[in-house]
DNA sequence: ACTGCTGTGTAGCTTTTGGTACAGACCGCC
DNA sequence: GGCGGTCTGTACCAAAAGCTACACAGCAGT
């Protein structure tokens, strides 16, 4: 893999000097065409990643067999769950899955330690991507117990959407991003039918009225 | 603040070299008697903490005031939320809170981001920090969508209990941390007091048989 | 002893969520 | 067209958790 190469790949012009660093040194591309499982519990991490293009999901697997996504990392962020392994020698506590289309730089873990020590411009990038990451996790967390989940499933249709509001997304994957089982989520949608919210479609979910969804997630109750 | 008398505090000996370096410049120390409000959501941060005694409690209010626990830092770890914040501008999402004779040691952020800048133990310092609290909250978040109540009550039982098996909380504080209310505490402790688990008090709970709890967690239902 | 405060115990009801079961719709493929 | 797979719709019941209301117990101060 050649820095031109890279270089050519869209997000990397706008990549910071650290990042831009890192993909020079020793990185590995690797691509998903379907989505794809990437990391295990317990797996050891051979190196840091970082997502050029696509995302990669993070979830957790309940002893019942339901998922739950604790975040996403989107294109030009440093993967930090590989961070925490690198430096601490601690197996990773998730599951991880490359969306269809992921293209992934793998940074072996010797070049990314050596990196870290002599460069300033990857230490900050490793303490911003940390930081971003404890933050998506608080929120997140807050959310969880704050939010009901009809309040939780109309934000996820309102983030998720496409700039024409369409969601191309299952019922069955969006109770797995929510922790929740389809019946639930398919239940509540029937609701945001009923009240002129949504359409729905196989496959697809249609926002019709966005203020209301708005509303119902500012509701406190 | 002397570096003589902070190394005369009990944990201070087992420091890293980078946690020793930290506290050896320009911190503050703050002392709190009663459990005192450090940090409130939005307020920006004038410093890196670090907790030498006593433990801080970080937690989320939801909208109807019920309280959840994210996290807490213990004696020995810097305090990572306030590095978010230096390093991101972003300001702080949580309130904080010192318990009962907390001692903190107040790093003042330019002070810090110099001290982050040339020197690599604490560089080390405050990605462990970043990195042991994003394992943190991912456990946390793991345990608040796979286990139900009773399960991560006695967990917090487990967890927290003295060596004697002595939990000296109220169950108003319990249900503050699990992020729910106190009658539900109070009928699941009923429940586990009826199983011979446990024993009341007035603001103490004993555990009779830890064995009971731990197999009521480990039970996938 | 009286009072007030804080903490616990309990009952009953409602809402929310999960679990089971099944019918039907859409889609691609042979 | 027929078939199998995936996705959605829905009805019904069960479990979990939250809400309200109130009684009482321990403790401190006057």
């Amino acid at each position: 893999m050649t820095s031109s190469s890279l270089e050519s790949l869209g997000p990397f012009r706008q990549l910071s000097e650290g990042s831009r660093k890192l993909l020079r040194r020793g990185a590995v591309l690797v691509q998903c065409g379907p989505p794809a499982p990437i990391l295990q519990p317990g797996q050891s991490i051979s190196g840091a990643y970082f997502v050029v293009r696509g995302r990669l999901r993070v979830y957790a697997i309940a002893p019942d067999g339901t998922e739950a996504t604790l975040y996403f990392i989107s294109p030009g962020e440093t993967c930090v769950f590989a961070l925490n392994s690198l430096f601490n020698d601690l197996r990773y506590p998730a599951w991880v899955q490359a969306e269809a289309g992921t293209t992934v730089a793998l940074i072996p873990g010797p070049v990314f330690r050596e990196l870290f020590q002599k460069e300033p411009s990857i230490q900050d990038v490793t303490v911003r991507a940390l930081s971003t990451l404890v933050f998506r996790l608080m929120e997140e967390l807050e959310e969880v117990h704050a939010y009901k989940l009809d309040q939780r499933l109309a934000n996820l249709l309102l983030i998720h959407a496409s700039a024409a509001g369409e969601l191309a997304m299952t019922q069955q994957r969006m109770a797995a991003h929510l922790g929740t089982t389809r019946e639930v989520v398919a239940r509540l949608i029937r609701e945001f039918v009923a009240q002129g919210y949504v359409e729905t479609g196989r496959g697809v979910t249609r926002i019709k009225n966005a203020d209301g969804l708005a509303r119902l997630i500012a509701a406190s109750a």
